[in-house]
DNA sequence: TTAGTTAAATTAACACTGTTAATTGTATAA
DNA sequence: TTATACAATTAACAGTGTTAATTTAACTAA
């Protein structure tokens, strides 16, 4: 790699890490071309150079949290046994972390590209993110004959999107009204998909 | 009601219908002050004498929209028969008509409130809107014992979760990548939610 | 060192956005 | 007919993303 390139991924940085901020502070309704630039230290048209619009440049940001989230699931569910149990950990450590960062969760699920075709990729990525947090553990489960692979096949979506509902509705309408009834709903819902018999 | 309410009612319609149409058309990203006041006829301050707001107007729309997609249901499963398999139709009807209408979806569940506090009405109907649009074919699968109650309660969250979940990714990140493979999936994952077997 | 060239960073400008203040027009009451 | 109240309009403000024109800085050749 060149000086050139070596000084464009720096300057690519400053920005990246300016607008990471921003999300995780403020949130996306803050975002703002200038307000970024000033955050990197430099003027609003110069990110110009480095991002072809400003979708861009904030949508490069998602990888960044996808590696941040990993790590909080990582170590929110270290304690956790492998098997169904780790499955219900990983998924409730994954909600957690986007209630704590919703300017986050809004910038994988809401925010509109600018051009969803050529943002394919990032869409791909986001789509498949929560399969891939937790595909050792389904692949425990199977290995290990706790859960059939057919059966697994058809819950892995069903707590894709039970999760991401449930999300959308308490981050964006704030339903269930109280973080509690959130997590209780959950509780009961992740057991029923994931068939964990509680007495 | 007077000249006055009767007068200020009609001036409010004009407005709203304006921006039903945007929204139906064009969708949300097409939705201004200026665009709005445009089509109604009247100049874009205008809209302020019968709105505090934007947002204000548009969620003003959200009782509207219900009421066209329940109609829409009613009119999409009026063959099918009472029972298991009907509450699958609803869901199916309900889907079909936000990704119909992708900028009404995005107004139920992805435009932020100017202030949550004073539209959690608006958004308490949102959230309950799929409950009640179903509520009579749960009810009379519980009546006729093809459902356990307490199976019934489960199994009413997991299906609001999933579809607006599945619409979620579909509508705003193209995944899956075809309408096909989205009802397909959809119908996977609601028998399996629904217990229906298939041989 | 100085002059010329090239690239990067900045300012100015444009076309939008939502919202409010000031102004115009209109209908009703005295 | 004039005065008053109110609704509708235009003008203006502060903000947005983006592009063109301009300035600044860095590097090369004489």
């Amino acid at each position: 790699m060149g000086n050139k390139e070596i000084q464009e991924q720096r300057m690519k940085g400053y920005f990246i890490e300016a607008t990471k901020d921003i999300l995780r502070g403020e949130g996306l309704k803050n975002i703002s071309v200038r307000n970024i630039a000033e955050r990197a230290g430099y003027s609003y048209a110069t990110l110009y150079n480095y991002f072809s619009d400003v979708k861009d440049l904030i949508f490069e940001c998602v990888i960044d949290f996808q590696e941040e989230c990993e790590v909080f699931i990582k170590f929110e569910t270290k304690k956790t046994q492998p098997g169904i149990e780790k499955i219900k950990a990983v998924a409730k450590a994954y909600m957690k972390y986007f209630i704590q960062y919703t300017g986050i969760f809004e910038l994988f699920f809401l925010e509109k590209t600018s051009d969803l075709a050529r943002k394919q990729n990032t869409a791909e990525l986001i789509y498949t993110f929560f399969d891939k947090a937790c595909v050792e553990e389904w692949d425990y489960c199977i290995q290990n004959k706790i859960i059939k692979k057919t059966d697994a096949e058809l819950m892995k979506p069903a707590v894709k999107y039970l999760i991401t509902g449930m999300l959308l509705f308490y981050i964006n309408r704030r339903q269930p009204a109280s973080y509690k009834e959130f997590t209780e709903l959950a509780e009961i819902q992740l057991n029923n998909i994931l068939k964990i018999k509680k007495l």
